[in-house]
RNA sequence: GCCAAAGUGGCGGAAUUGGUAGACGCGCUGGACUCAAAAUCCAGUCCGGCUUACACCGGGUGAGGGUUCAAGUCCCUCCUUUGGUACCA
């Protein structure tokens, strides 16, 4: 006979909603846990069985802490803004709101049958306007912020107006900001620039800014696509092509070292923290400036080994580095052109995949300015635009690029470092490496070692001003805007005078026009484009004509913050109550899928910082611990997928086998950060211990087992029982749910082993069961005569003296193998252990005519007797 | 190529600090109950040898080496799988 959960997890669930039992109060005497899952899109199939994965590791964590005395902050939402709801709007003309909220609402229904706590009075949508209105209010924070350098933080753009009109630029270190256009100003200077000229000057501060920099774009979408999103989409099929588009960006280079830096202290999976170190690629070297033959203007390279100066052979630029026009003589013109034609087509990761060198000279010449010697300049795509200077200068001697590039083209290689053979290979050793022929008339660098080597050239150039010591990144400004209609709007004006306006907070939130088509707008614009009466507006302060930004955020931007909105989801006057992110933050726990390793997770650190730098949170990082749950493959040890016919649903698994067993088995598959496949047997098998359990309490009236009795213990049942309180316990707090199970299977078959089924630790033992198995055990709490929810019952105590075997096995080796056991008395002396051992029979036989050189005994262990 | 994580029975996995490898579950085998089946309960189940049996012996945590009285666990080399990355100067 099956128990059963058909009738008893709606009853529960029922029970939860109608007492708002999952309910959390802000404030309180007791100690606090935030403990967050990475909210769903909710998409038309429906919840996964990868979902309830994560979401049911947090729940049993939750319910666990509320038993052990926290109280618990547990939401959940909606990151509801997205493509696929715009796609199939513009497949039917049906509003992506509407369809939105029905899978909304499908999500709702299937999170609820699962039996998950959440806190529903806290569920928020990045869709509804009362949410969106303060995505716009950050993004209005960040625009209208700039990155002050001196003390690493940003500051309102206020402040920096003040400066300028105090002092000019005279303490800012323009070229951080506005690069080779550095302009410097004086405060007189700076008041009798146009409005025009502010404005321009200003948007080289700001945070988020406007750019013509080369997007990926997909015509079919009708949208640009961020780089790290491209592989997603050209794996279903789409093409992406390369093409220059003015874009919103979001400075968050300005943020490259505090976000490496204080993801030191995070308690994240290894692999992620690495990942977004690699993201971030931090080096160091030099920027160095080489004069041209002929010309006024220089060339500004970046190095890591600028202590390989006088090893510089030659020059390469990335083919859109703007200095290739000039230098090209008309002799090169022809195949420089071809070239640089050849190169636009290919995307970056094209080019990568070709990894044969190529590349024409310009004609053009630098001079080195270590050796003074005339280098010829090339162009080549394996120089990218993209990162430092878009130039190098190429060692061939000690770097494996240049050398091979070098040996195709014949150009000089020159040893600078001592150690290798360069004319085979490039020598790149910088441990062992010596420098040599680095010698001129003001610097020598021979004889020295990588570091030291490297410190007295960037002293050199430093000195002559030719250049000096840089960190580079890898990373680049966050592409913020996209062609969509179904995003955030930015709500940002363009004045016909050529300037942007910001709307003021009070005009927020700006709520997207509703459309009668959805389609792409035809042009680079959104489908908002064709709103002409939401786009085209007079401003009120300046009576200019002005034009609303058509472009809309990228689906990170909801999920940047909605764990700082959960904290006080209704307010309508402020983002949130400081006291209350006060009260709450940080994170204590957030687990989530390892896909968002670096986009989300990066650009939610990034967002957190700058509203901790404005004073709007009181923690440096939002997520102090991460896990990732593991992705749950078919019972094929094959990723799910429609095509393969592999996908579990989780209503289907629910309808047959009940919500309890569903969590049950997700926890019991094995280690939750680990992949690992679906097994129906595997449900059938926790399926039955929950019948076992019911079986235990309830006779076939449905009443409680008349075998569970005031009893007295026996040893052996109260052992167990304190073992599995202690085990269940530390277990769920190291997330290793799986053992926790096996502790709890134990349990049950001891008692139902015993005659004596003693009521003292069954009734303890259906609150340990709880957060494993919400809905059997609140009703079986029920049958015990409770009358309450199991929610908030204390957790048991275990005594640790109940844990102490008085009688210990003793593991008798010789030469490390186990040759017999005994059972002893806990903590019975070395020399009695010893004593056992050697009048063991078996050990005796392997000890036959041989001589002890060695004894190990171990207290409660083990005695190992070494012999020759 | 580079970076990271991981390799344990027929299967999912356990072993938290160097100290009894294989907990717990699945599957399988045998038995009980039943007219029969399902369900349930009991027993067995790492591989091999020997044995009526209890026992006993040998081997065993991807491969090979090392440290140690003792290694799934620590060190070195290699192989495989998964994830990330892709000329980042």
């Amino acid at each position: 006979m099956s128990y059963p959960f058909h009738e008893i997890e709606p009853k529960w669930q029922t029970y939860w909603d109608d007492h708002k039992t999952f309910r959390t109060e802000d404030g309180g005497n007791k100690p606090k846990a935030y403990i967050l899952d990475m909210y769903p899109y909710p998409s038309g199939a429906g919840l996964h069985v990868g979902h309830p994965e994560g979401y049911t590791a947090t729940d049993i964590l939750c319910r666990y802490k509320r038993m052990k005395g926290f109280n618990v902050l547990h939401p959940i939402g909606w990151d509801a803004f997205g493509l696929p709801a715009e796609r199939y709007a513009m497949q039917t003309n049906i509003h992506p709101r509407i369809t939105t909220v029905q899978n909304i609402n499908n999500f709702r229904r299937q999170i609820k049958m699962l039996g998950l706590s959440y806190d529903w009075d806290r569920e928020v949508d990045t869709t509804d306007p009362d949410y969106y209105k303060w995505t716009q209010w950050i993004f209005l924070k960040i625009y209208n912020s700039w990155f002050d350098y001196r003390i690493r933080k940003a500051l309102p753009i206020t402040k920096l107006i003040d400066e300028f009109e105090q002092e000019g630029c005279s303490k800012i270190d323009c070229s951080l900001y506005c690069g080779d256009d550095a302009c410097c100003f004086t405060a007189d200077g700076w008041k009798k620039m146009t409005r025009l000229e502010q404005h321009n000057v200003l948007a080289n501060f700001r945070l988020c800014y406007i750019a013509e920099i080369p997007v990926n774009w997909c015509e079919a979408l009708g949208t640009v696509l961020a780089n790290e999103e491209v592989a997603e989409w050209t794996e279903k099929g789409y093409s992406v092509e390369r093409r220059p588009m003015k874009q919103w960006m979001m400075r968050i280079t300005a943020y490259a070292e505090r976000l490496l830096e204080d993801a030191k202290e995070l308690d994240w999976p290894t692999s992620t923290t690495e990942m977004q170190t690699n993201w971030i690629g931090r080096s160091e070297g030099a920027e160095i400036e080489f004069a041209l033959k002929g010309f006024d203007e220089k060339v500004r390279v970046f190095t890591t080994r600028p202590d390989t100066l006088f090893g510089a052979t030659y020059m390469v630029l990335a083919p859109e580095h703007p200095l290739v026009e000039t230098i090209t003589t008309t002799e090169q013109r022809i195949a420089v052109d071809g070239y640089r034609n050849q190169a636009k087509l290919k995307s970056e990761l094209e080019r990568g995949i070709d990894a044969a060198k190529t590349g024409v000279p310009t004609g053009g010449f630098a001079i080195n300015p270590a050796t003074k010697h005339e280098i010829p300049i090339w162009i080549s795509d394996y120089v990218l635009m993209g990162y430092g200077t878009g130039a190098i200068m190429a060692v061939p001697g000690h770097d494996e690029r240049d050398h091979e590039f070098a040996k195709k083209f014949n150009l000089p290689i020159v040893e600078v470092v001592a150690g290798g053979d360069v004319e085979k290979e490039a020598y790149i050793d910088d441990a062992n490496g010596v420098a040599v022929n680095s010698a001129n008339d003001e610097v020598s660098l021979n004889g020295l070692k990588f570091e030291d080597a490297k410190k007295r050239m960037i002293d050199w150039i430093s000195a002559k001003g030719i250049g000096k010591g840089k960190v580079q990144y890898k990373l680049r400004d966050w592409l913020f805007s996209r062609q969509r209609y179904w995003g955030e709007p930015i709500p940002i004006l363009h004045l016909e005078d050529g300037t942007l306006k910001a709307l003021d907070e009070s005009e927020l939130p700006l709520r997207l026009p509703d459309l009668q088509k959805f389609q792409p707008s035809g042009t680079t614009e959104s489908p908002l484009a064709l709103a002409t009466d939401w786009v085209n507006v007079i401003d009120k302060e300046t009576g200019l004509t002005a034009r609303r930004e058509t472009n809309t955020m990228p689906q990170w931007a909801g999920s940047c913050w909605y764990y700082l909105r959960y904290l006080d989801p209704k307010n309508n006057d402020r983002i949130f109550a400081a006291e209350k992110e006060r009260y709450w933050m940080p994170i204590d726990l957030y687990v989530g899928g390892a896909e968002h390793a670096v986009l989300h997770l990066m650009y939610a650190r990034f967002w957190h910082k700058v509203l901790y730098d404005l004073g709007y949170v009181s923690t440096r990082e939002p997520f102090m611990k991460l896990r990732h749950q593991g992705i749950i493959l078919g019972e094929n040890m094959k990723k799910m997928s429609k095509s393969l016919g592999n996908v579990v649903n989780p209503d289907d698994v629910v309808k047959e086998y009940g919500a309890d067993a569903m969590r049950l088995f997700e926890m019991f598959m094995g280690p939750l950060e680990e992949m690992k496949p679906w097994s129906t047997r595997g449900v059938e098998g926790v399926f039955r211990f929950l019948g076992r359990v019911w079986r235990l309490y309830i006779d076939d009236e449905r009443r409680l087992n008349p075998d569970i009795k005031s009893v007295p213990l026996t040893p052996e049942l109260e052992r167990v029982y304190h073992a599995t309180v202690k085990k269940v316990g530390d277990d769920i707090e190291r997330l290793s749910f799986n053992t926790a199970i096996a502790q709890m299977m134990i349990f049950v078959n001891e008692v139902m082993k015993s005659e004596v089924k003693p009521r003292q630790i069954l009734e303890p033992f259906v609150i340990i069961l709880a957060p494993f198995a919400p809905h059997i055990a609140e009703e079986l709490w029920h049958i015990l005569g409770h009358r309450q929810s199991l929610a908030y019952e204390p957790w048991p105590a275990f005594d640790p003296a109940k844990l102490i075997e008085t009688t210990v096995e003793i593991v008798l080796q010789v030469n490390g193998k186990i040759r017999s056991k005994i059972a002893v008395e806990k903590d019975m002396p070395e020399h009695q252990l010893e004593a056992l051992c050697l009048a063991d029979e078996n050990v005796r036989r392997h000890l036959d005519g041989k001589q002890i050189i060695k004894k190990v005994i171990v207290k409660n262990k083990l005695v190992n007797l070494v012999v020759k």
